[in-house]
DNA sequence: CTTTAAACCTGGTCGC
DNA sequence: TGCGACCAGGTTTAAA
């Protein structure tokens, strides 16, 4: 389940495998994910260069010189350099080619995409809407604080709506919010100014980490040398109900907010 | 227009 | 061994 630092961490790997290296290429053995992958993909491909490897929010953008692909790793999704003669196994779905290597997608649930688009990346439909990256300047305590500010949903759910800000999942909206001291529950307009502050000073810091670290796992994140990722990093609240909190050994509570499953320490982060 | 709730996609895992 | 329930989360759709 890729979250922001796993995007982040697998752009890294294969930014130095990819820049100015030419596309001869592709081989979809699977063209299903969330969106169809476009029928002609390799034709388009063919011939390109990639000049930059980017990121905007959780999608990973290759940009080359007649437009960019686009590539969302889902919940399980993952990309490799391989050598170009490496077996495909279940759930490779797509094969970048390279000469002598390939980029390898993939995707066991295939709830990923990988899209074609010409033009301005900026004006694509999925990318046209998005918040703030979180890591940038254009996110602090004052913008989030101006965003929320009319919502009467609980802060966390606040926190994964991509206008608000993007790339923050279930695992770093739990994690931010424990480093803050703020339930989750908390209705998103009342919390202040200072709480916003600690808020999006915490998302940034609790970011910026599980990137420094490589990126962390639950368990199906393969990094784009083909190791495996980090099991079972050691997280604050996330996965851990009923486990003592490591500040203050109250016993963390599980609860549901809009389908999913949220942490939190009942103690350190009071109503 | 904004905000909120819920359905959708798939495969791995767990309990029986 | 098989089967149903459940879970993951970004996006879309529907509803208010």
């Amino acid at each position: 389940m890729p979250e922001l630092p796993e995007v982040e961490t697998t752009r890294r790997g294969v930014q130095s495998h990819l820049e100015g290296r030419a596309l001869r290429g592709a081989i979809v053995r699977n063209g299903s994910l969330r969106w169809p992958v476009p029928p002609d993909l390799s034709a388009r491909l063919a011939g390109e260069t990639v000049r930059a490897v980017s990121r905007r929010a959780k999608y990973l953008l290759l940009e080359c010189d007649s437009g960019t692909l686009l590539i969302h790793l889902g919940m399980s999704g993952s990309l490799r350099i391989l050598a170009a003669d490496t077996p495909a196994q279940k759930h490779d779905h797509i094969d970048l080619l390279l000469d002598g290597q390939l980029l390898r997608y993939r995707d066991p649930r295939r709830f990923g995409a990988v899209l074609w688009h010409i033009g301005p990346i900026e004006t694509h439909p999925l990318l046209q809407a998005l918040g703030p990256e979180p890591l940038s300047a254009d996110f602090d305590g004052a913008t989030l604080h101006q965003a929320i500010g009319k919502r009467g949903s609980p802060i966390k759910l606040a926190l994964m709506d991509n206008h608000v800000v993007v790339g923050v999942g279930n695992i770093y909206a739990n994690e931010s919010l424990f480093y803050a001291g703020i339930a989750p529950t908390r209705p998103a307009s009342s919390l202040s100014r200072e709480e916003c502050e600690r808020l999006a000073a915490e998302i940034k810091a609790v970011l910026a980490r599980a990137i420094e670290a490589g990126g962390s796992t639950l368990r199906d994140f393969v990094d784009s040398e083909g190791k495996p990722g980090y099991f079972q990093q050691s997280y604050m609240v996330y996965n851990r109900q009923e486990e003592p909190c490591r500040q203050c050994g109250t016993p963390i509570r599980q609860i549901r907010q809009g389908q999913r499953s949220t942490y939190y320490c009942p103690l350190c982060q009071p109503c």
